[in-house]
DNA sequence: ACCATATAGTTCTAAAATAGAACTGTCAAA
DNA sequence: TTTGACAGTTCTATTTTAGAACTATATGGT
């Protein structure tokens, strides 16, 4: 399977995983979400190949996930910021920080903390079921096939999925 | 940058990314999560080839997000089963299907739906704040310094890891 | 006029990762 | 004894990435 094929799966992960999927692009993200816009602060920060650094950034442009918004003339200068379905993100980011933070965090304890404005306090981000407002265990939710998929059960999808794979 | 050397970056997301930054391991997770265990049954829906699957097992199984179960002897062979860090990864996983659901669907909507057994309810993933139970925006967040930082604001902390790229 | 600096890239080669296919080893069942 | 299922491993060709150098445009200093 190659990269652009991703993009036209019919599962969701496979189509975000074509826009975020690589380390560079998730890393390029979380700094978007520290304010970072400009080329060379991205390059600095990151240590990422200035050629990589650009070709993400272009994807992810093309993608929609940010926008080139030029910040002086002469010569023309370009700033890269998140669009809102780069901000829509923001929680896909959370819960790969909240996951380091409690699994991969050595003895000093978390680089950053977080404080929620509204409320004045640090938190933490949790994943709530938008019907009854309950955290989400993976155990207690419940697969169906959606418009989107090809009629026929979880099941049936998968074996599909495998069939077309072979 | 090399991927051995993101495990000890001081970001929670450099350290995440270590483990799940590649789209592989990324729909391996997503099928773990809808009960897929055995080797040949990743490969054949993935369509990834032998050698990478094994690899990404491996490594997967290393960082302890998956363990390696025999389930038969005579020979012995084994399947692959989500530990409780790996079962934490799903609001990981949650967050990047919804997302993909809300901005990368085709015409047809979205190819699965998620019921809440406790509420019975169809649902979308909310992250919300654990202090006040609000949805949780990237502009309504504050980011300071954890103890696992190098002591400073977030703007010295970036200065730093500025300055340790270049 | 000349040079250094800042910013945002592009281009080049070597090294590493991945794709795709074939092969290996173990055992059960036909 | 042959076939098939399963879980890998090995091989070569292709693609991607790393690392460094180079380009382009304009400002500001001497």
């Amino acid at each position: 399977m190659r990269w652009d094929s991703l993009e036209q799966e019919q599962c969701s992960v496979a189509r975000t995983v074509a826009v975020i999927g690589d380390r560079w692009s998730l890393l390029i993200l979380r700094d978007c979400f520290l304010r970072v816009r400009r080329f060379e602060e991205f390059q600095s920060r990151l240590g990422v190949t200035r050629h990589i650094l650009a070709d993400r950034l272009k994807k992810l442009v093309s993608f929609g996930v940010l926008r080139r918004a030029p910040y002086q003339v002469n010569p023309t200068r370009h700033e890269y910021i998140l669009t809102q379905k780069g901000l829509d993100l923001y929680p896909v980011v959370m819960a790969i920080v909240h996951w380091g933070d409690t699994h991969m965090v050595d003895e000093r304890g978390r680089p950053l903390l977080h404080e929620h404005k509204n409320c004045g306090k640090m938190f933490d981000p949790v994943m709530v079921c938008s019907e009854c407002g309950e955290p989400i265990i993976a155990k207690e939710v419940h697969v169906h096939a959606g418009p989107g998929a090809a009629t026929g059960t979880a099941e049936e999808i998968a074996a599909r999925e495998a069939a077309r794979a072979r």
